[in-house]
Parts: C-alpha cells; sequence; structure tokens
DNA sequence: GGAAAATATGGCAGTCGCTGTCATATGGCT
DNA sequence: AGCCATATGACAGCGACTGCCATATTTTCC
C-alpha cells in the first residue's frame, strides 16, 4: 500500500473522528460541514468527497460494526449449518458492542437527539438486510425459497436492532450478553404469535 | 366539522396528489417544490406548511396504509389471542393493495427509481414498528417481556414488508392474497433457522 | 349582518447541504 | 529531475427548508 492510501486513509478516519467530536460537542444540525472541515484542516468539498453526505459522517460507524458482522458470517463454512452461520453474525455485533461501549453510547445520544438521522440507520438496516437475504441465498445455493431468504435475513436483522436498542436504551448498564442470550432464547422457546395463515 | 378544514383537509389531498402526478411524469428529483407548488395553485411556503418535507408527499401514500393496519388492530378487541388480532394487521395491508393496485405500483416505481427515497420509507417502517411494539405491550398489560414485545412487532412487519416487496418486485402480476398465505405459513411449518443460543 | 379576533396564505430573504467545474498541489514512476 | 495520475480546495450555483411579516379568509361574537 502506497504512501498516497495511507494518507487518505488517515484524513478519512480524521474526518469522522473530528465531526464526531462536534457533534458530540454541540449537536449534530447545529454543526455545519464548513467547521467539520475547518477543524479538520480540508476544504468542504474534501469532506464530501470522502462522505457523500452529512449523514454518513455518522452512520458510517455503525457499518463499520455491520461490515466486520458480515464478514465474520462470510467466513463460516459453507458446510455449516444455516443458523449456526448466523450466530456468528449475533456473536459478532456483541463483540463490536462489547470493545466499544462508551464510543457507542455517545454515537447512539446523537442518533436520539436527532430525529432527522433515524431514516439514515433505518435505511442502513434495510441494505443490509438485503445483503444477508442475497448472501443466504448464494450459500444454500438457490435451494430455498427466496421468501425464506428474505424472512430469515429480516429476522436476523431484528435480533441485532432488538439487542443494540435495548442495550442502548438501558445506556450499556447491562451485559450485552445477556441480552442477546435472553433475546435469542425468546425466539426459540416462545413461538412469536405472527398470525396464522387463512385464520 | 368547519368549512375551513373541508378546503384544508381538500388543498391537502390535492398538494400530495398533485406531487405524486409530477413525480411520475418527470421524476421526483427532477421535480421541485416550485413546481408543485405551481401546479397545485399555491405558494411553496403553503405546501412546506402540510408537509413538512419533499418525502414526507410521497411517504404519506404509505402511511395512509399503514394508519389503515394499525387502526384495523386496535380495532380487535383485547380478548383475541394476540395472533389472530395480528392476522388483521396482514389483511388490511392485503386489503390496501388489492383496491389500490395501480396507485401502489406506480408509487413503489417512484421509490425504486430514488435511492434516496428508501431512507424515508425505512424510517417510516421502523416508527411503526415502535408504535406496534408498545401497543402489543398495552393490550397484554404489560404481562410480556419487552424484548417478546419488540420481537413480535418486528416479526410482523416484516411480514408485511416482504409480502409488498414480492409482490411489487413481481409487478403486481401475482395474487397478493397467495403471497401472504405462503409467507405465513413459512413463518409456521418451517422454522426459520435463527441462531441458537449458547450454540 | 358587521366588526373583531383567529388563523391560513404567500412572498422574501437567508442558511445550509450538496454538486459540477477547474486550477493547483502532491505523491508515484521512470 | 521530470512526467503522469490523482487528490485537493476554491468558487459558483441549485434546491430544500426556515423565520418573518403583510395580507387574505374564515370564524365568532355582538
Amino acid at each position: 500500500m502506497g504512501l498516497r492510501e495511507v494518507k487518505m486513509e488517515r484524513t478519512r478516519r480524521f474526518i469522522a473522528d473530528t465531526a464526531f467530536d462536534l457533534f458530540v460537542a454541540q449537536g449534530y444540525d447545529d454543526t455545519t460541514i464548513e467547521q467539520i472541515a475547518a477543524a479538520a484542516e480540508v476544504g468542504t468539498r474534501t469532506v464530501y468527497r470522502y462522505y457523500s453526505t452529512k449523514e454518513a459522517l455518522v452512520v458510517s460507524f455503525v457499518e463499520n460494526g455491520l461490515t466486520a458482522a458480515m464478514d465474520a458470517f462470510l467466513a463460516q463454512p459453507d458446510a455449516l449449518p444455516l443458523a449456526e452461520a448466523l450466530h456468528a453474525v449475533v456473536d459478532s455485533v456483541e463483540h463490536t458492542i462489547g470493545t466499544n461501549s462508551a464510543r457507542l453510547l455517545a454515537l447512539y445520544e446523537i442518533f436520539d437527539k436527532t430525529t432527522g438521522l433515524r431514516a439514515g440507520l433505518a435505511d442502513l438496516c434495510w441494505s443490509w438486510r438485503q445483503r444477508l437475504a442475497q448472501e443466504i441465498l448464494r450459500r444454500e445455493d438457490g435451494a430455498v425459497d427466496p421468501l425464506f431468504a428474505a424472512l430469515t435475513a429480516a429476522s436476523t436483522m431484528n435480533v441485532i436492532e432488538v439487542i443494540v436498542q435495548t442495550w442502548t436504551v438501558n445506556g450499556g448498564r447491562v451485559q450485552i450478553a445477556d441480552i442477546g442470550r435472553e433475546t435469542l432464547e425468546l425466539l426459540h422457546t416462545k413461538a412469536i404469535p405472527v398470525p396464522t395463515p387463512a385464520g
């Protein structure tokens, strides 16, 4: 990797971190791109070159966690049962939360205080659900119903979202592993009372 | 209801319908609020008074459908088992789709062609999931685990989203009732292979 | 039915997110 | 050192969105 790419990766991180600090200090809405650029000592145009959107500056942190989760999933051998491979996804999320607690709490405080950001987060989850569904289909080599793949991917993302949300709502004062275990047990022992077909 | 409210409701509808037509005709991004205001014969400021956001002009249509679904849920007697009450939600969505096919296909074409709109849609689903979870908790009078309520609400919204998405992807050429039945059967007969706790 | 209070409307100015363009600076290669 | 590729940053401009205020319309009260 050349010097050029190293520097770019560094400024990329620095811009996001600088923005993050400003968002924490004075709020998301009250922070302009110009301020971020000034604080990061780059031009405003450069900020946009790394992050196409102001929202992306915040969402990128969540995206990193989801990327790790997807990598964990892809790393599972295809021979492994699907359920166990998906378990690796939840494990990865738990691990991310466990090792970045303080940072993530600050991050979700930003999300919480800025209603406009929720859309970006929801959209991110949506696109990863799509990706996961596609990956499940590939993994099972088209031997499963696309509807099944979509539902499974959705369920998995739900577990992640519910875990993260419960953890953040409790201000990180509970063990993430406990929440994860309880959530998964709920999903297994008590059948979710989904509507029955042709009631 | 006074004359004033009637007129306001009429212009409210008219603005959204006018915007819808313009979006269909020339695309979402290439339509400015100014154009919408001109076509609807109101000031641009008035458009914003009815719809706080350009996105809201599109999302409002989906919101109407979800409102109907939620009303159907709330109309179910509290004594009814939760699963059956939730069935009413899915029924309502199927009914909405069945009776507004053409319009909805055009609507989802707009969503499909405009990547930026996805976030608003995802956010809408997210907020309704929250509402549904809260409503389930109230209905069961706090006798269920909040995690359970969250997961159940999420599952229900998933069913809705998967149904709608499958229907639209197929260009409405399939019976919505068939998709709904198949989806619900999948959820019941084949257990979704969610990761097992402490694998 | 008319005056007054209440409120919906629309225009104007201004901020900010975001984009296209282009000259300049910086790193990579011979 | 010198050439090429590309990263940078400035500038201009568009459009979404907001606060403000004068005007018009509806309701209410007499």
